[in-house]
DNA sequence: TTGTGTTTTATTGCCTCC
DNA sequence: GGAGGCAATAAAACACAA
């Protein structure tokens, strides 16, 4: 935009803006009066003018400035001579309320909008796209404010989420572990229980011995059973003992349960070697130790007590993607 | 009153589209 | 190549605490 022209008609200004008071404390005339007459030139390197000689020291309505384009203005002598008072004048509430609105309807600016909205406010048109521009600008950085706040929001829910099943983690390998520890304790007390009766009963198992040879033998006769109880050094209370070892006999090959939980007697065998599977000891655990995990969607839902180990990094990274 | 932080207006340079 | 958009920035205007 080259060349002199001056602003030097106020015809054109809207009555919308005639008689306002400006945002803070500016005193507003009415715009016609302060529309400089055709012979008073305005100089300046820049779009807006400080007026505050003109106005006896107090500001003027900004309104008859704006549509000062400093590209309007080529001389150079007459520019410096204004340049020490140029100001920057804000536009006026209603200016900038109509703006609004018209932003709120649409956020661009047609060529035959902007004519018409900078003819209605007074406005130079480029005044009226550099407002729609910062405008613009300030809509984007709310929205940004806002989606940042959304997500903000979003990841603290997951986060809360996500320490809860750590929690829960914790908890459930505590009562994995407090469970494991009571099946151990509960075996190493059946083993226990027969030391004891081992040294009792030694010779009980000689008797023993020998009653199931009999029985095996095919010979359950009467009188075999007493031959054999005979055999024993105690001659008392034969048939007591007779009964206490068919009793024993049976009852070390029988499972034991305690609480629930398979004991195996294993008084007779060497070493013991636990028979309840990897399977059997997780089918002992409550079942929702398991399905809540799964629920969880961990990539490997564990299937055995080797696998079950939290891959608490790995799923982390799949929770939080954007976190690291 | 003054220093400082924020908001608003405007410029500049670059990019895209027609 | 001109028009228009955007990001970055400058600078005036303004708010506010000390």
């Amino acid at each position: 935009m080259a060349g002199g022209s001056v602003f030097t008609n106020g015809s054109n200004m809207n009555i919308l803006l005639q008689n306002q008071q400006t945002p803070r404390g500016y005193t507003s005339q009415p715009l016609d009066s302060l529309f400089l007459s055709s012979s008073a030139p305005f100089f300046g390197s820049r779009s807006m003018l400080s007026f505050e000689d003109v106005d006896g020291g107090k500001r003027c309505n900004r309104s008859f400035l704006n549509g000062f384009d400093m590209d309007e203005n080529g001389d150079d002598g007459m520019d410096e001579y204004f340049h020490q008072s140029e100001k920057k004048r804000r536009l006026s509430i209603d200016q900038v309320q109509f703006l609004e609105k018209s932003f709120e309807v649409e956020n661009k600016l047609e060529p035959e909008r902007k004519t018409k909205l900078a003819k209605d406010l007074g406005l130079q048109p480029r005044q009226v796209a550099i407002w729609f521009q910062n405008r613009r600008a300030r809509w984007k950085t709310k929205q940004l404010e806002k989606d940042y706040e959304s997500l903000h929001h979003s990841y603290q829910s997951l986060q809360t989420d996500y320490d809860n099943l750590l929690k829960e983690k914790d908890r459930l390998k505590a009562e994995v572990a407090r469970l494991t520890e009571k099946v151990a304790r509960e075996k190493q007390e059946g083993k226990l229980d027969e030391s004891e009766s081992e040294k009792n009963g030694l010779k009980e198992s000689v008797m023993k011995k020998s009653m199931v040879d009999s029985v095996s033998e095919g010979e359950g006769s009467k009188v075999s059973i007493v031959e054999a109880c005979n055999n024993n050094n105690n001659n008392n209370n034969k048939i007591e003992d007779i009964s206490s070892a068919r009793s024993d006999i049976l009852d070390c090959e029988s499972p034991r349960y305690t609480d629930g939980v398979l004991v195996r007697n294993d008084a007779f065998e060497p070493e013991y070697q636990s028979d309840i599977s990897q399977d059997e000891e997780e089918n002992l655990l409550p079942p929702y130790i398991f399905t809540k995990l799964e629920d969880v969607n961990y990539s490997n839902p564990p299937h055995t007590s080797s696998t079950y180990q939290f891959q608490e990094e790995e799923d982390h990274h799949a929770l939080w993607p954007w976190s690291y």
